[in-house]
DNA sequence: CGTGAGATTGAGAATTCTCAAAGGTCGTGG
DNA sequence: CCACGACCTTTGAGAATTCTCAATCTCACG
């Protein structure tokens, strides 16, 4: 059940007979969650943290004039909500886009890891600074790119994550959110996101539809995308 | 020489006399960089991290088309590349704004911290949780406010984050950098920067002159801003 | 076959950018 | 103590990008 979050850490790092036993027994229990429900509300006590197993969820954070930010976009094998661990009341909320399979991991056993697996422990932090240099990407691509590569570098990034977890190949993969989710994730308007997307299609690089994403041209997207997966960290290296 | 690090990690959590005493011991030396310069450059192997004692450093990444989006800025006290302790090679560069002093924590010692003294361990990944939800929170302004908002929003989080480490009073704090570089923290131009700082000032809320910030309308810069200071996490838990 | 959410398109408006020039400020060296 | 140069700030004018509002179209699902 916690195969896919043990393959994403072995992308970064071995992983022991040892840590790879205990993060089979991280869970306590699954839950499984409608489309468009939030899991986690802003501010909200939390005793436990959730991995993705199945679905798309993502955090967001909506502002006083009303418009919402999606800060992340998770894929399953996610860690989504460990930072809650620390931090005990989220800044943000978290909701499913799609119905979802989720496994919960109180954090007592969490709190234990820390004090018997060290290593396990920075594992787990690293997942955490995984998902701030995302953060620091999106905020760079929404800051310094035009929308058309704002666009472009979304597609980019999701085939690798997905690619990672084995739910992407020949540059192909479900992607079943809506326009308005990917605007809201780049803080833009879904009016504008269309636009764009008729642009790459027409470009001939990538074209999405009924929830399938298909890349015709990867060399050009990527370039478009000015996608430079370093960020991603997709390297092993001991920590 | 730590006094600022155990200060903002006490506003989070207590700090017990063990913790405090580890925290003392952390730093190894003590660099002075001049302004201008790269602390740490992108993707360059490291194997220590950095605390600010004095000066402003900021967290930048560049983009092909050769915009540069600031992620972060510090004040003395962040330990602003903790992160790098796992991420090992950062995806973003680390620039000195001012003249800097700045102690240097080789990765071996955080690494017998996380062997030996696990809720320390948990203290200084709580510390790069906090730096996620900055990130997080300066990500949604700059996707779902207008550019006054965005900018009055950095002069009200500057105030609370100096205020934490007495850098910061009455209103007033120092602010050596330059327009371009809040430009670059917004991912706007530094004319427009400009702009909206004429009608900051024009609205009577906030002056910038000569590297000081007189913050006259605390209440309205907030409400303009849209600024809810939730995201610092500046109240006490066991974590 | 009707319904509703999401996708698509058009037209005009608002915001932000680009380019360019002028005005200030500050530290350095004569 | 003044002159100079470098860098930063300020302002104007016009252009580009993105948004807003509104209507129509499509498609999956009951």
């Amino acid at each position: 059940m916690n195969d896919l979050l043990t393959r994403r850490l072995a992308f970064r790092d071995a992983v022991s007979d040892e840590d790879r036993a205990v993060i089979e027994r991280l869970a306590s229990t699954v839950q499984a969650l409608p489309a468009g429900v939030d899991v986690i509300g802003e501010g909200v006590h939390q005793s436990a943290s959730r991995i993705l197993i199945e679905g798309w969820v993502c955090r967001y954070k909506t502002r006083a004039s009303g418009g919402r930010q999606i800060n992340q976009l998770h894929v399953p094998g996610d860690f989504f909500d460990l930072h809650s661990f620390l931090l005990k009341r989220l800044d943000h909320s978290i909701a499913t886009l799609t119905p979802c399979r989720i496994a919960v991991v109180p954090h007592e056993t969490l709190r234990a890891v820390t004090e018997e697996h060290p290593h396990l422990s920075r594992l787990l932090w690293l997942s955490t600074a995984l998902d701030s240099a995302n953060t620091r990407e999106w905020m760079t691509v929404m800051g310094r790119t035009s929308a058309v590569s704002q666009v472009a570098h979304i597609f980019c990034e999701l085939y690798l994550r997905l690619e990672v977890v084995g739910l992407a190949a020949d540059h192909r993969y479900a992607l079943p959110i809506s326009q308005q989710d990917v605007a809201d994730a780049r803080g833009l308007t879904g009016v504008h996101v269309n636009r764009m997307l008729r642009q790459l299609r027409e470009m001939g690089l990538v074209e999405w539809t009924r929830g399938q994403v298909t890349i015709h041209d990867w060399d050009e997207l990527t370039r478009v995308a000015e996608f430079d997966p370093t960020y991603l960290n997709l390297w092993r290296e001991p920590r």
